[in-house]
DNA sequence: ATGACTTGCGCGGCAAGA
């Protein structure tokens, strides 16, 4: 089972890359963050005839989780817990596979910016409450695949300038150690059970010459419970994604399960 | 270096992203 996760910045300003992704790597399951608009304005006949059932959780011009997959799935919109969050960044879905079935979140966690300000304070109450709706999956002893844009930069290695970057709140030590939080529970981080290569990043920023300098982040993850781990075959970034025309600040991130 | 980005909204230029 190939389960992809990407932050495509405007489903409607990415269709054709959309469409192009879905039949070039084919996921079976494909996670979207910032589609960037309200569930009626998603182009759901295009994704449709491209073979895939669409769930949406979207909002008027920011955020915005989707969840695309080949065979019927079960919904939940928003992070539990959190209902009365007014911003649209959780969606999550069980889909079958020929194992079972397979429980995925489409995440896209706050970016926080400035540390001073209450979106700081915004972005780590939704990581606690993540913290423990994650953990209260795993009670259930389910494959699990938690995959988004989580705004954390886990390690020095995953940013192009760690120095520069130490006082951001996609770097601060609150926020990694919430991050930790998420595998000390039992998740893995499925891209560090493949590789502990530094510079595999998914992000590179649309100013200053990001893209050509290799100046990257790591910073959308695919989080597996402990059932979805021993399935894990191999992970890849699509970052040529990346290089191609209008393309999304973020590259794609994607597995595949036995 | 008088520069250096991309969205949504909505029609001018700001807010937000990371």
């Amino acid at each position: 089972m190939r389960i992809a996760s990407w932050n495509v910045n405007s489903v409607r300003q990415r269709i054709e890359q959309l469409l192009a992704y879905l039949r070039a790597v084919s996921p079976d399951v494909l996670c979207l963050q910032e589609i960037k608009c309200e569930d009626a304005a998603f182009p759901r006949a295009e994704v449709e005839d491209a073979g895939y059932n669409v769930a949406t959780h979207g909002q008027k011009t920011f955020n915005g989780v989707a969840i695309l997959s080949k065979r019927p799935i079960e919904v939940v919109r928003g992070l539990p817990k959190f209902e009365h969050d007014p911003q649209a960044r959780y969606i999550e879905a069980v889909a079958p596979d020929d194992a079972g079935v397979v429980r995925i979140a489409s995440i896209y966690l706050p970016n926080g910016n400035p540390p001073s300000s209450e979106k700081y304070a915004y972005k780590l109450a939704f990581m606690d409450c993540l913290a423990a709706h994650a953990a209260s999956l795993l009670r259930q002893e389910e494959a699990v695949v938690l995959a988004g844009d989580y705004n954390v930069i886990p390690a020095a290695g995953d940013v192009y300038d760690p120095q520069a970057w130490a006082g951001d709140a996609l770097f601060l030590p609150e926020t990694r150690a919430r991050f930790q939080t998420l595998l000390n529970l039992g998740y893995a981080d499925a891209l560090r059970a493949v590789s502990d290569a530094p510079g595999l990043y998914t992000f590179w920023d649309y100013q200053a010459g990001a893209w050509p300098k290799n100046h990257g982040l790591r910073i959308d993850h695919l989080l597996v419970s402990p059932q979805a781990a021993d399935r894990l075959k191999s992970v890849a970034i699509d970052k040529e994604l990346r290089a191609a025309g209008r393309a999304s600040d973020h590259a794609p991130i994607r597995l595949d399960l036995a």
